[in-house]
DNA sequence: GTCTATAGTTTGATAGAC
DNA sequence: GTCTATCAAACTATAGAC
Protein backbone atom coordinates (compact mmCIF):
# COMPACT_ATOMS: atom_id res chain seq x y z
CA UNK A 1 0.00 0.00 0.00
CA UNK A 2 1.24 3.93 -0.60
CA UNK A 3 3.17 4.47 2.44
CA UNK A 4 3.85 8.41 3.58
CA UNK A 5 7.33 8.52 3.18
CA UNK A 6 9.81 11.30 3.15
CA UNK A 7 12.71 11.36 0.91
CA UNK A 8 14.68 10.58 3.88
CA UNK A 9 12.94 7.75 5.36
CA UNK A 10 9.68 6.10 6.47
CA UNK A 11 6.47 7.57 8.21
CA UNK A 12 7.90 6.60 11.74
CA UNK A 13 11.07 8.14 11.70
CA UNK A 14 8.83 11.14 11.22
CA UNK A 15 6.98 10.03 14.05
CA UNK A 16 10.30 10.16 15.86
CA UNK A 17 11.68 13.34 14.78
CA UNK A 18 8.06 15.23 15.44
CA UNK A 19 8.15 13.82 18.98
CA UNK A 20 11.54 15.08 19.54
CA UNK A 21 10.51 18.32 18.16
CA UNK A 22 7.86 18.83 21.06
CA UNK A 23 10.10 16.85 24.15
CA UNK A 24 13.22 18.99 23.48
CA UNK A 25 10.74 22.39 23.52
CA UNK A 26 8.54 21.03 26.67
CA UNK A 27 11.59 19.67 28.54
CA UNK A 28 14.86 20.75 26.85
CA UNK A 29 17.09 18.57 24.94
CA UNK A 30 19.63 17.53 28.25
CA UNK A 31 16.93 16.76 30.39
CA UNK A 32 15.06 14.58 27.57
CA UNK A 33 15.69 11.31 27.31
CA UNK A 34 15.78 9.40 24.66
CA UNK A 35 12.79 6.38 26.21
CA UNK A 36 11.22 9.87 26.20
CA UNK A 37 11.06 10.66 22.66
CA UNK A 38 10.54 6.39 22.45
CA UNK A 39 7.53 6.87 24.15
CA UNK A 40 5.59 9.89 22.87
CA UNK A 41 6.56 8.43 19.66
CA UNK A 42 4.61 5.26 20.39
CA UNK A 43 8.09 3.39 19.08
CA UNK A 44 10.26 0.60 21.71
CA UNK A 45 13.47 2.37 22.74
CA UNK A 46 15.96 -0.06 21.31
CA UNK A 47 13.65 0.67 17.82
CA UNK A 48 14.96 4.42 17.87
CA UNK A 49 18.49 3.03 17.01
CA UNK A 50 17.38 2.08 13.50
CA UNK A 51 16.80 5.51 12.71
CA UNK A 52 18.85 7.52 14.39
CA UNK A 53 22.36 6.50 15.73
CA UNK A 54 22.53 8.81 18.56
CA UNK A 55 20.71 11.00 20.44
CA UNK A 56 22.42 14.74 18.38
CA UNK A 57 21.30 12.75 15.43
CA UNK A 58 17.77 13.53 16.46
CA UNK A 59 18.78 16.80 17.90
CA UNK A 60 20.03 17.56 13.97
CA UNK A 61 16.48 16.50 13.13
CA UNK A 62 14.70 18.33 14.94
CA UNK A 63 16.26 21.77 13.93
CA UNK A 64 16.55 20.45 10.17
CA UNK A 65 12.08 20.04 11.06
CA UNK A 66 12.25 24.13 12.67
CA UNK A 67 14.09 24.88 9.44
CA UNK A 68 11.33 23.40 6.98
CA UNK A 69 8.85 24.77 9.22
CA UNK A 70 10.18 28.26 9.13
CA UNK A 71 10.76 28.05 5.58
CA UNK A 72 7.54 27.05 4.86
CA UNK A 73 6.00 30.27 6.96
CA UNK A 74 7.68 32.46 5.46
CA UNK A 75 7.12 31.49 1.99
CA UNK A 76 3.09 31.85 3.19
CA UNK A 77 3.66 35.43 4.33
CA UNK A 78 5.65 36.47 1.12
CA UNK A 79 2.16 36.04 -0.37
CA UNK A 80 1.10 39.25 0.91
CA UNK A 81 1.62 42.18 -1.39
CA UNK A 82 3.56 45.00 1.78
CA UNK A 83 6.44 44.34 3.42
CA UNK A 84 5.18 45.80 6.40
CA UNK A 85 1.69 43.49 6.25
CA UNK A 86 4.08 40.72 5.92
CA UNK A 87 6.11 41.69 9.18
CA UNK A 88 3.01 42.49 11.06
CA UNK A 89 1.53 39.12 9.81
CA UNK A 90 4.98 37.39 11.06
CA UNK A 91 4.89 39.03 15.09
CA UNK A 92 1.06 38.01 14.54
CA UNK A 93 1.74 34.79 14.60
CA UNK A 94 4.35 35.31 17.96
CA UNK A 95 1.50 36.69 19.41
CA UNK A 96 -1.10 33.99 19.12
CA UNK A 97 1.43 31.53 20.38
CA UNK A 98 1.96 33.52 23.49
CA UNK A 99 0.47 30.71 25.82
CA UNK A 100 2.63 28.33 24.77
CA UNK A 101 5.96 30.76 24.70
CA UNK A 102 4.49 30.99 28.69
CA UNK A 103 4.95 27.89 29.22
CA UNK A 104 7.58 26.45 27.05
CA UNK A 105 9.43 29.91 25.74
CA UNK A 106 10.10 30.08 21.79
CA UNK A 107 11.06 26.26 19.95
CA UNK A 108 14.30 27.53 18.05
CA UNK A 109 15.07 30.45 20.81
CA UNK A 110 15.03 28.13 23.92
CA UNK A 111 17.20 25.20 21.54
CA UNK A 112 19.56 27.69 20.55
CA UNK A 113 20.19 28.91 23.75
CA UNK A 114 20.46 25.64 24.96
CA UNK A 115 22.99 24.03 22.24
CA UNK A 116 24.96 27.46 22.17
CA UNK A 117 26.45 25.70 25.42
CA UNK A 118 27.77 22.68 23.54
CA UNK A 119 31.68 22.84 22.00
CA UNK A 120 30.58 20.20 19.29
CA UNK A 121 29.70 21.13 16.16
CA UNK A 122 26.08 21.52 16.94
CA UNK A 123 26.63 24.63 18.70
CA UNK A 124 27.09 26.47 15.48
CA UNK A 125 24.18 24.45 13.87
CA UNK A 126 21.25 26.66 15.73
CA UNK A 127 22.91 29.63 13.96
CA UNK A 128 22.11 27.97 10.46
CA UNK A 129 18.73 27.86 11.64
CA UNK A 130 17.96 31.20 12.53
CA UNK A 131 19.74 32.70 10.07
CA UNK A 132 17.14 32.70 7.48
CA UNK A 133 15.05 34.24 9.35
CA UNK A 134 17.29 36.91 10.02
CA UNK A 135 18.04 37.14 6.33
CA UNK A 136 14.30 37.19 5.48
CA UNK A 137 13.68 40.24 7.80
CA UNK A 138 16.52 42.32 6.76
CA UNK A 139 14.53 41.61 2.97
CA UNK A 140 11.43 43.22 4.00
CA UNK A 141 12.90 46.15 5.78
CA UNK A 142 15.08 46.96 2.64
CA UNK A 143 11.80 46.67 0.60
CA UNK A 144 10.38 48.73 3.03
CA UNK A 145 12.44 51.46 2.20
CA UNK A 146 15.17 51.32 5.41
CA UNK A 147 18.07 50.16 3.03
CA UNK A 148 21.16 51.57 5.09
CA UNK A 149 19.89 50.17 8.56
CA UNK A 150 17.64 46.97 6.97
CA UNK A 151 20.34 44.48 9.44
CA UNK A 152 20.54 46.34 12.43
CA UNK A 153 16.11 46.43 12.39
CA UNK A 154 16.28 42.62 12.03
CA UNK A 155 18.65 42.08 14.70
CA UNK A 156 16.34 44.36 16.41
CA UNK A 157 12.79 43.13 15.70
CA UNK A 158 14.39 39.15 16.37
CA UNK A 159 15.77 40.21 19.56
CA UNK A 160 12.58 41.97 21.05
CA UNK A 161 10.93 38.50 19.76
CA UNK A 162 13.39 36.44 21.49
CA UNK A 163 13.52 38.60 24.55
CA UNK A 164 9.84 38.88 25.34
CA UNK A 165 9.37 35.11 24.91
CA UNK A 166 12.18 34.45 27.49
CA UNK A 167 10.53 36.88 30.05
CA UNK A 168 7.11 35.91 28.87
CA UNK A 169 8.13 32.17 29.79
CA UNK A 170 10.51 33.55 33.00
CA UNK A 171 7.25 35.40 34.07
CA UNK A 172 4.69 32.83 33.32
CA UNK A 173 2.96 35.61 31.71
CA UNK A 174 1.46 35.19 27.66
CA UNK A 175 0.55 39.49 28.27
CA UNK A 176 4.18 40.46 27.95
CA UNK A 177 4.73 38.36 24.66
CA UNK A 178 1.26 40.52 23.66
CA UNK A 179 1.96 43.46 24.75
CA UNK A 180 5.23 43.71 23.38
CA UNK A 181 3.85 42.46 20.22
CA UNK A 182 1.30 44.90 19.57
CA UNK A 183 4.17 47.32 20.49
CA UNK A 184 6.17 45.95 17.29
CA UNK A 185 3.35 46.19 15.06
CA UNK A 186 3.12 49.85 15.62
CA UNK A 187 6.50 50.77 15.65
CA UNK A 188 6.53 48.11 12.00
CA UNK A 189 3.72 51.17 11.19
CA UNK A 190 6.02 54.32 11.49
CA UNK A 191 8.96 52.74 9.81
CA UNK A 192 7.46 52.80 6.37
CA UNK A 193 8.09 57.25 6.77
CA UNK A 194 11.82 58.06 7.35
CA UNK A 195 11.13 58.64 10.91
CA UNK A 196 14.13 57.00 13.38
CA UNK A 197 13.46 53.69 14.50
CA UNK A 198 10.98 53.19 17.54
CA UNK A 199 8.39 51.46 18.74
CA UNK B 1 43.67 34.87 61.83
CA UNK B 2 40.67 36.52 60.34
CA UNK B 3 39.16 34.35 58.02
CA UNK B 4 36.45 36.35 55.43
CA UNK B 5 33.40 34.40 56.72
CA UNK B 6 30.16 35.36 55.34
CA UNK B 7 26.85 35.32 56.60
CA UNK B 8 25.76 31.36 55.67
CA UNK B 9 29.56 29.98 55.55
CA UNK B 10 32.96 29.83 54.86
CA UNK B 11 35.36 31.16 52.31
CA UNK B 12 35.40 28.00 51.02
CA UNK B 13 31.44 28.37 50.32
CA UNK B 14 31.78 30.67 48.90
CA UNK B 15 34.79 29.65 46.39
CA UNK B 16 32.29 26.91 45.72
CA UNK B 17 29.22 29.54 45.13
CA UNK B 18 31.53 31.20 42.37
CA UNK B 19 32.80 27.91 40.76
CA UNK B 20 29.20 27.39 40.99
CA UNK B 21 27.76 30.64 39.23
CA UNK B 22 31.02 30.38 36.74
CA UNK B 23 30.06 27.05 35.13
CA UNK B 24 26.49 27.13 35.29
CA UNK B 25 27.10 30.17 32.79
CA UNK B 26 29.81 28.70 30.94
CA UNK B 27 28.76 25.25 30.35
CA UNK B 28 24.59 24.85 31.50
CA UNK B 29 23.48 23.82 34.56
CA UNK B 30 22.26 19.68 33.25
CA UNK B 31 25.63 19.30 31.81
CA UNK B 32 28.10 20.27 34.95
CA UNK B 33 28.83 17.90 36.93
CA UNK B 34 29.66 18.60 40.59
CA UNK B 35 33.00 17.26 39.76
CA UNK B 36 33.32 20.39 37.27
CA UNK B 37 32.72 22.49 40.06
CA UNK B 38 34.35 20.84 43.11
CA UNK B 39 37.62 21.03 40.06
CA UNK B 40 36.96 24.59 39.58
CA UNK B 41 36.76 25.55 43.39
CA UNK B 42 39.58 23.49 44.33
CA UNK B 43 37.68 21.66 46.35
CA UNK B 44 37.00 17.61 46.64
CA UNK B 45 34.09 16.00 45.44
CA UNK B 46 32.97 14.62 48.35
CA UNK B 47 33.12 18.21 50.28
CA UNK B 48 30.72 19.83 48.65
CA UNK B 49 28.22 18.05 49.94
CA UNK B 50 29.34 19.26 53.57
CA UNK B 51 27.82 22.64 52.13
CA UNK B 52 25.44 21.84 49.86
CA UNK B 53 23.36 18.66 50.39
CA UNK B 54 22.28 18.40 46.88
CA UNK B 55 22.85 19.78 43.01
CA UNK B 56 19.52 22.10 43.70
CA UNK B 57 21.10 24.05 46.42
CA UNK B 58 24.35 25.03 44.06
CA UNK B 59 21.57 26.38 41.89
CA UNK B 60 19.56 28.09 44.47
CA UNK B 61 23.33 29.47 45.62
CA UNK B 62 23.86 31.18 41.98
CA UNK B 63 20.70 32.31 41.69
CA UNK B 64 21.56 34.34 45.12
CA UNK B 65 25.29 35.29 44.15
CA UNK B 66 23.47 36.98 40.57
CA UNK B 67 20.86 38.63 42.61
CA UNK B 68 23.24 39.73 44.86
CA UNK B 69 24.82 41.30 41.93
CA UNK B 70 22.62 42.74 40.44
CA UNK B 71 21.33 44.87 43.42
CA UNK B 72 24.50 45.81 43.91
CA UNK B 73 25.15 47.48 40.69
CA UNK B 74 21.58 48.46 40.84
CA UNK B 75 22.54 50.66 43.98
CA UNK B 76 25.37 52.25 42.14
CA UNK B 77 23.62 53.25 38.96
CA UNK B 78 21.51 54.86 41.78
CA UNK B 79 24.35 57.42 42.39
CA UNK B 80 23.88 58.93 38.84
CA UNK B 81 21.07 61.95 39.51
CA UNK B 82 19.36 61.85 35.96
CA UNK B 83 17.29 58.64 35.51
CA UNK B 84 17.92 58.37 31.32
CA UNK B 85 22.04 58.67 32.67
CA UNK B 86 21.35 55.29 34.77
CA UNK B 87 19.13 53.94 31.90
CA UNK B 88 21.90 54.60 29.72
CA UNK B 89 24.77 53.34 31.72
CA UNK B 90 23.17 49.98 32.43
CA UNK B 91 23.45 49.82 28.95
CA UNK B 92 26.27 50.46 28.36
CA UNK B 93 27.36 47.45 31.20
CA UNK B 94 25.51 45.18 28.66
CA UNK B 95 27.60 46.59 25.36
CA UNK B 96 30.92 46.65 27.81
CA UNK B 97 29.99 42.60 28.13
CA UNK B 98 29.58 41.59 24.89
CA UNK B 99 32.46 39.63 24.22
CA UNK B 100 30.99 37.25 27.41
CA UNK B 101 27.51 37.30 26.05
CA UNK B 102 28.78 36.22 22.32
CA UNK B 103 30.61 33.14 23.99
CA UNK B 104 28.37 32.04 26.60
CA UNK B 105 24.80 34.74 26.86
CA UNK B 106 23.65 36.30 29.88
CA UNK B 107 24.15 35.18 32.79
CA UNK B 108 20.92 35.27 34.34
CA UNK B 109 18.81 34.86 30.50
CA UNK B 110 21.02 32.07 30.03
CA UNK B 111 20.22 30.12 33.56
CA UNK B 112 16.61 31.60 33.44
CA UNK B 113 15.55 29.69 29.73
CA UNK B 114 17.35 26.51 31.65
CA UNK B 115 15.62 26.31 34.89
CA UNK B 116 12.21 27.77 32.98
CA UNK B 117 12.41 23.85 31.63
CA UNK B 118 12.02 22.44 35.02
CA UNK B 119 8.42 21.65 36.49
CA UNK B 120 10.23 21.38 40.38
CA UNK B 121 10.24 24.37 42.50
CA UNK B 122 13.50 25.95 40.95
CA UNK B 123 11.69 26.84 37.50
CA UNK B 124 9.90 30.08 39.34
CA UNK B 125 13.28 30.93 41.54
CA UNK B 126 14.06 32.70 38.13
CA UNK B 127 11.86 35.41 38.01
CA UNK B 128 12.65 36.43 41.33
CA UNK B 129 15.80 36.69 40.44
CA UNK B 130 15.08 39.08 37.47
CA UNK B 131 11.57 40.48 39.19
CA UNK B 132 13.96 43.34 41.19
CA UNK B 133 15.84 44.42 37.77
CA UNK B 134 12.52 45.31 35.90
CA UNK B 135 10.90 46.55 38.87
CA UNK B 136 13.70 49.00 38.96
CA UNK B 137 13.71 49.94 35.28
CA UNK B 138 10.12 50.54 35.75
CA UNK B 139 10.86 53.09 38.18
CA UNK B 140 13.56 54.83 36.40
CA UNK B 141 10.66 55.02 33.17
CA UNK B 142 8.48 56.00 35.69
CA UNK B 143 11.08 59.24 37.06
CA UNK B 144 11.22 60.18 33.14
CA UNK B 145 7.74 60.93 32.81
CA UNK B 146 6.46 58.38 31.81
CA UNK B 147 3.99 56.96 34.12
CA UNK B 148 1.62 55.30 32.07
CA UNK B 149 3.74 53.00 29.98
CA UNK B 150 6.97 52.57 32.18
CA UNK B 151 6.16 48.59 33.08
CA UNK B 152 5.66 47.97 29.46
CA UNK B 153 8.64 49.86 28.39
CA UNK B 154 11.16 48.04 31.04
CA UNK B 155 9.56 44.46 29.19
CA UNK B 156 10.88 46.85 25.80
CA UNK B 157 14.20 47.21 27.19
CA UNK B 158 14.75 44.02 29.33
CA UNK B 159 13.41 41.74 26.20
CA UNK B 160 16.03 43.59 23.73
CA UNK B 161 19.00 42.82 26.09
CA UNK B 162 17.80 39.53 26.61
CA UNK B 163 16.80 38.87 22.96
CA UNK B 164 20.51 40.76 21.87
CA UNK B 165 22.16 38.26 24.02
CA UNK B 166 20.79 35.13 22.63
CA UNK B 167 21.22 36.31 19.09
CA UNK B 168 25.07 37.60 19.88
CA UNK B 169 25.85 34.14 21.51
CA UNK B 170 23.77 32.20 18.72
CA UNK B 171 25.60 34.05 16.00
CA UNK B 172 29.24 34.45 18.08
CA UNK B 173 29.09 38.04 17.42
CA UNK B 174 29.76 40.72 19.83
CA UNK B 175 28.65 43.40 17.79
CA UNK B 176 24.97 42.69 17.49
CA UNK B 177 24.93 43.38 21.08
CA UNK B 178 26.84 46.41 20.77
CA UNK B 179 24.96 47.99 17.63
CA UNK B 180 21.72 47.18 19.20
CA UNK B 181 22.93 48.53 22.57
CA UNK B 182 23.31 52.04 21.46
CA UNK B 183 20.36 51.60 19.21
CA UNK B 184 18.78 51.13 22.57
CA UNK B 185 20.95 54.32 24.34
CA UNK B 186 19.76 56.79 21.44
CA UNK B 187 16.06 55.33 22.20
CA UNK B 188 16.04 56.20 25.58
CA UNK B 189 17.32 59.45 24.90
CA UNK B 190 14.20 59.90 22.50
CA UNK B 191 12.16 59.02 25.88
CA UNK B 192 12.56 62.11 27.81
CA UNK B 193 10.32 63.54 25.00
CA UNK B 194 6.93 62.33 24.88
CA UNK B 195 7.41 61.11 21.50
CA UNK B 196 6.25 57.59 20.60
CA UNK B 197 8.35 55.30 22.20
CA UNK B 198 10.73 53.89 19.63
CA UNK B 199 14.60 53.73 18.73
C1' DG C 1 12.60 -3.89 9.92
C1' DT C 2 11.15 -4.50 14.83
C1' DC C 3 11.76 -5.29 19.59
C1' DT C 4 13.59 -7.16 24.32
C1' DA C 5 17.13 -7.44 27.26
C1' DT C 6 21.16 -5.73 28.83
C1' DA C 7 25.95 -3.96 28.59
C1' DG C 8 28.85 0.02 29.65
C1' DT C 9 29.19 4.66 31.48
C1' DT C 10 28.23 8.54 33.84
C1' DT C 11 26.94 10.90 37.86
C1' DG C 12 24.36 12.37 42.11
C1' DA C 13 24.80 11.18 46.57
C1' DT C 14 26.58 8.64 50.89
C1' DA C 15 29.58 6.04 54.30
C1' DG C 16 33.00 6.30 57.16
C1' DA C 17 38.12 6.97 58.11
C1' DC C 18 40.90 10.78 59.57
C1' DG D 1 35.66 19.93 58.93
C1' DT D 2 37.98 17.22 55.16
C1' DC D 3 38.57 13.62 51.95
C1' DT D 4 38.60 8.72 49.69
C1' DA D 5 36.08 5.11 48.22
C1' DT D 6 31.99 3.58 46.62
C1' DC D 7 27.02 2.77 46.08
C1' DA D 8 22.72 3.20 43.41
C1' DA D 9 20.27 5.20 39.82
C1' DA D 10 19.90 6.93 35.27
C1' DC D 11 20.89 6.84 30.60
C1' DT D 12 23.09 6.02 25.99
C1' DA D 13 23.94 2.53 23.13
C1' DT D 14 24.36 -2.37 21.46
C1' DA D 15 23.57 -7.45 20.90
C1' DG D 16 20.87 -10.59 19.07
C1' DA D 17 16.26 -13.06 18.70
C1' DC D 18 12.34 -12.71 15.75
Amino acid sequence: MADSRTSRGSAKRDRLVAAAVRTFHEQGVEKTRLADIAEAAGVPLGNVYYYFKTKDQLVEAALGSHAGALAAHLAALDALPAPADRLKALVQGWIDQSDVAARFGCPTGTLASELDKRTDGLDRAAADTMRPLLDWLESQFRALGRPDDARDLAVALLSAYQGASLLTNTFRDPALLETEGRRLQSWIDTLARPTPPGA
